[in-house]
DNA sequence: ATAATGACTTTCA
DNA sequence: TTGAAAGCCATTA
């Protein structure tokens, strides 16, 4: 395993509860700046046993970029879980619920 | 080594 | 916000 992984792995662990945060934040917190394609493929690598909070990571339009179930259950229950709020569009409200500041 | 792929981002419209 | 185009880079074949 490279460091890269788990220098985004840890990132996605800052992500405290009720939060989410993009592939681009990520990156740059993993110290990544601009690789948040490979932000998205370390995790897609990444499974429910990892223990990593992959549910808090979704694109820059707020959606999730996974197929709509993976490792079983659904990324959208376990955000509504920890207080994330989804639209009908099955979008989280990046504004409210953006990790961090913006930028 | 080159080519193709992908859980993306940013900018312009 | 959404959509299209260009950019970036690691992983895989």
């Amino acid at each position: 395993m490279s460091d890269r992984y788990t220098r985004i792995y840890a990132a996605v662990r800052k992500v405290p509860r009720g939060r989410v945060a993009t592939y681009g934040q990520i990156a740059i917190v993993a110290g990544l700046p601009g690789h948040a394609r490979q932000v998205g493929y370390a995790l897609h690598a990444l499974t429910v046993s990892t223990g990593v909070p992959w549910q808090r990571i979704v694109n820059a339009k707020g959606m999730i970029s996974l197929q709509p179930m993976r490792g079983g259950v659904n990324q959208r229950m376990l955000l509504e879980s920890e207080g994330v709020k989804f639209d009908a569009a099955g979008r989280v409200s990046l504004m409210k619920f953006r990790w961090k500041k913006r930028r």
